[in-house]
DNA sequence: CTTTAAATAGAAATCGTTTCTATTAAGAGA
DNA sequence: TCTCTTAATAGAAACGATTTCTATTTAAAG
């Protein structure tokens, strides 16, 4: 089963973030498509709404989410901020596949980094604490559209 | 066998890039170190020697060194540029492993890329362009420091 | 040498992001 | 339901890494 605003009110009450109408609205729009945002994007979508935010409440709300885990943060060659709510329920770890067209995220099962990891830490004698690895390319429906 | 100043200069003619005092500067600082280095560091370097550039100078010299292939983007979660020139002369494709506190970078030979991606392209239908691969932890001279 | 386009300096602008302060509201407890 | 405390938010302002702009210099081809 997938996640839900729900589940998603809950990791907010276990961390002690209080329930508010923005953060739900927030989290509500990024659940509705299996794609990132950046903070404007969700500042944008939101105006004109009865639950809009300042663009600085909306970095704000995006950064907590992030630290609790809710969303992704999503790597671009432009350095700014994206977002991503995944909604795979199972915390397993894993990757993420993004189209350059549609900004869609598809999640990668597949991680060799253990593998890698211990290889590197036998090799170089370091500690390998942390890792990025993200495709990035066309989605199926961008390629036939 | 390493790269070499003279092999950097080779390819700055191949790419109709002029060798000037300045961009021979910057390869020799970059050359001298295993290490990634922000633009603001490498013009800092170079302050009150022979050859050194403004701010905005290193700034365009590292993006064209980057747009040739002669250095490597560095990613970082603090989403600023960081470069290195990476002494490996073969230019198999490979990532780094790099360093918290010294900012040491080591090759990675192994890269799974080729095996997920065609998982994704088989399974998803999507068209996978590229990717980022990166770890990240302490080297050993840090550890043992 | 001359010539020309590329490279550079330095000031200024840009713009994504963060900070600051006053105001509002969630939610715990009475 | 009402109070109270503290977190959340708005909006203006600041910040700072990076880029742009224009005048000047220089690499290197001929
Ligand atoms: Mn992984
Ligand atoms: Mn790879
Ligand atoms: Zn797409
Ligand atoms: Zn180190």
């Amino acid at each position: 089963m997938d996640i839900s605003i729900d589940s998603c009110i809950a990791q907010l009450r276990r961390n002690t973030l209080k329930v508010t109408p923005r953060r739900l609205a927030v989290i509500t729009m990024l659940l509705a498509e299996r794609r990132y945002f950046s903070p404007y994007e969700v500042y944008e979508r939101l105006l004109n709404t009865d639950c809009s935010s300042g663009l600085p409440s909306v970095y704000r709300i995006l950064q907590e989410f992030s630290a609790i885990g809710l969303v992704t943060e999503i790597e671009r060659s432009d350095r700014q901020q994206y977002y991503f709510l995944c909604k795979e329920s199972s915390g397993a770890h894993h990757h993420h596949f993004i189209c350059r067209i549609c900004c869609r995220v598809e999640p990668i099962k597949k991680c060799f980094f253990d593998s890698v990891k211990k290889h590197i830490e036998t090799e170089l004698d370091a500690q390998v604490e942390s890792h990025i690895f993200q495709l990035e390319g066309i989605c199926a429906s961008c390629r036939n559209h």
